[in-house]
DNA sequence: CATGAATGAGCCTTCATTCAT
DNA sequence: AATGAATGAAGGCTCATTCAT
């Protein structure tokens, strides 16, 4: 009788891409990028393989708004308030959320560490990363500052070393791992 | 003239093997395991497809010889007199060896990196990697018992998360990672 | 208020056809038969792609259509009073037309040429094309015998020929196709 | 027991190549470019699929090498003696040369028409189409100036509209087309 | 031992067409 | 009359693997 209005047809188009980027996450995280199939996707989304194109131009873009996604949630956790200074609790409770969000969301954290480790999927995303990890790394890097730090930068690649380490250990064995324990170590060099 | 004996033809095979595994180590860690091709690892090689599959039963069976031959390294470096324990400046000259050697061969390790990455690899390595790492993490803790620490698991923990994320941060960017100052910076902790 | 006659919704149903013929005419001109996609069809348009099949069937029944309407107008031209019998004036008057038409409506004259050398296409129009070409055939061959030809149907064969030469050269490269020392060329051959 | 040669190899490849682009003509000829598949197309050649990639790179690189094969059959009959001038027994031997070749491989000469009047093939050859055309176009104008013509251009734009003519209507209908008055026809004008 | 031509399964992607609204 | 989301068949292409020589 009425065809549809524009804003039906655009929230019908938001809630199918954030459909399919949740089930990309599962199987990007769980298989791989590369062993992941157009078919595989789709058919884990409830979609046709066409549908898929509807919404993103291919495999590669849909990785790149899938790490979009994941790095904003990211920083999200390290700077909550928004107001793009770190203190010292909020550094705490970064580990927390982080891992605590990590532990909920397994798939989507082995794929953030893949993506890392593997030199063409790095190709994809090479932009993306750079101007993901920009304001971050200042945050902290300014953190270390006001904390007097003789060489604050040295103190960022240590603690980025720690994470990426716990993320990609973590990640690799999430059963066995003992992720408090290690928190606790950590926390315990930076009161 | 003098027709070949039994082991000098074993001596060629093995040669080409390593001469095979070289050239795939290289490719696989600039490129990732799923983009090189077999064409491109025998060319790269400087031998045939037909060949190859001489010496390897495909891409999987190529990767788990590789992860044989690194693991051999890695291990060696460890447990340089291969006593099966290990002491103090063992663990420390370990650090040096280890990143001096990643240095020297980075492609090889990104490759080691990606593997631990990679859900669908590290299903194919799954027992190789079991075995392999036994071993030297038995004999780090008991090194760290040796040393009093409280909670000997923990700190082996502790010091393979400092490993992976060191590795992974180190090869992702290699010009850019402050690796001296880091290695100065752990091997403070453990003074 | 006044709800709309059948008339009335004949009327826009018949404009809206004639305007996406004339987009299709473009696009197939443009860039070529196969190359068009109904989406681009749809949008150049200016409608969606449901309903240009509320108004045509398919692709190729849009072809016929535009075929049709080719046809008429070159029909047209060749015999403007419409009493089947063509003058020496009026034929010179047709390659004037003829040509200054297609100056103006390059893209439907890529079109027609097109459609000739498709085998696929033609097959898809065969019958539509021995019927519009049938009565200008005949006419143009009354008029050599009029005009007392030997062979009246070589000279029609030849007439042809040259035409199709000369749209064929003129579409393939408008700019530099030296069309009035052509016409006059060919007009000298019939004086 | 002895590996092929690779004199060996490279003849295989040649008469793969040569058949494959026979198989090609016939097929893109009689069916369109766009309407073949590299399936039928395969099929056709009596290979599979994947081979043709081994030689060709796609469709349109199949189709750049078709279309030098046949610029090269076209110059050949132009100038058969290869001395870069042209004769008028050369030019008049041209027609018969010409559509004697044409008869016997209609498909081709289908394809040769097809090219010059689809806007999208007509870019992938560009380049090549430009190329092949310059010697033959230059040899013809040196004879018009030759043979004391006025407007010498004029007269090869004329006869280039005339061969298009002719090899257009030829090939659309070679049962019922004139051909040989046609010929005479004009051979009468260049005496 | 060595070659690369040959295969074919399966991938990514496109697009005519349908249909609920 | 009108929309564009959704489908699925089919196309181009890649690549691990085999095999005749």
């Amino acid at each position: 009788m009425c065809p549809k209005t524009k804003e039906q047809f655009e929230l019908i188009r938001e809630n199918k891409k954030e459909q399919i980027i949740r089930a990309a996450i599962e199987c990007f995280g769980t298989q791989g990028f590369y062993s992941v199939t157009i078919s595989q996707l789709a058919k884990h989304a409830g979609i046709s393989k066409g549908l898929l194109y509807n919404y993103f131009s291919g495999k590669e873009d849909l990785l790149k708004h899938i790490f979009y996604s994941i790095s904003h949630d990211f920083i999200g956790f390290l700077d909550p308030n928004g107001d793009g200074i770190l203190e010292k609790h909020e550094l705490f409770e970064y580990f927390d959320k982080l891992f605590d969000f990590l532990q909920k969301n397994i798939p989507l954290g082995k794929l953030y560490i893949a993506i890392f480790s593997q030199p063409s999927v790095l190709m994809i995303l090479n932009e993306e990363i750079q101007a993901a990890s920009r304001q971050p790394l200042a945050m902290i890097t300014r953190y270390f500052e006001s904390q007097g730090y003789e060489d604050p930068e040295l103190e960022v690649a240590f603690l980025s070393t720690l994470f990426t380490g716990m993320m990609s250990e973590f990640l690799t064995d999430p059963e066995h791992f003992p992720l408090e324990k290690i928190k606790t170590r950590i926390k315990n060099m930076y009161k």
